[in-house]
DNA sequence: GAATCACATAAGTCCGTGCTTATGTGTCGG
DNA sequence: CCGACACATAAGCACGGACTTATGTGATTC
């Protein structure tokens, strides 16, 4: 889980679908599948590097394996980005919204 | 300049390396490669990549070219990080010190 | 307990990509 | 203008990665 597998894990457009897909609603892998042109091995295969990049969380239950986004992944990312926040042309007005929603 | 572009420009290790040294001064393409192993022509095509991703702007001085962080890539994939912001386990304290110092 | 289901793993193939060497283009100094 | 310099582009190669088919593993159902 190093910065370096999360933006590799994030460079396929296909991985990047389902863990948008994931961020909706936890499902599992069969789940994911409906409505992603892809084989059931290639789904799996994925969800092993989304999860070594800790983006993504497994757990079992019973003969299915239920998959939620894992925090990890997004907090180390997002610390990457944070170095460079003085570039970004982001409002006062959007953050301070961001901020009001934080603490209720 | 899409998502795609940006998440497979940031994919690459080097690519990074040469992001990330050029947000702390803007500079040419012969100083970026001092202290990073890499051949000349090899740096100039990472940094087209940079540049078609909306990472990096370059302006001609002579015969010297200089680049810059361009914020325009930054924004557009902290959009995308925004997006699952509710996952984040950032702090508000940190949020709120942002917001301080973005009002100065 | 045998068949079926959900998923993982193995092995092979193909294509993209990052590198190399070689050469082209434009700019400056003498 | 002519050599040197800063950089871009071309072409070829080698490796990694995303896919495929085939098979393995473990849980459920009848």
């Amino acid at each position: 889980m190093t910065e370096n597998d999360i933006f590799r894990a994030l460079a396929d457009p296909t991985r990047r679908a389902i863990f948008e897909k994931l961020a909706t609603r936890s499902m599992n892998a069969s789940a994911l599948r409906e409505g992603i042109a892809i084989s059931q091995p290639a789904m799996s295969q994925h969800l092993t590097v989304l999860r070594n990049a800790g983006l993504v969380r497994e757990e079992r239950q019973g003969r299915f394996v239920n998959y939620q986004v894992d925090p990890e992944g997004l907090a180390l990312i997002a610390q990457w980005f944070a170095k460079y926040r003085a570039y970004w042309p982001t409002r006062v007005d959007a953050l301070k919204a961001l901020l009001k929603d934080m603490d209720q």
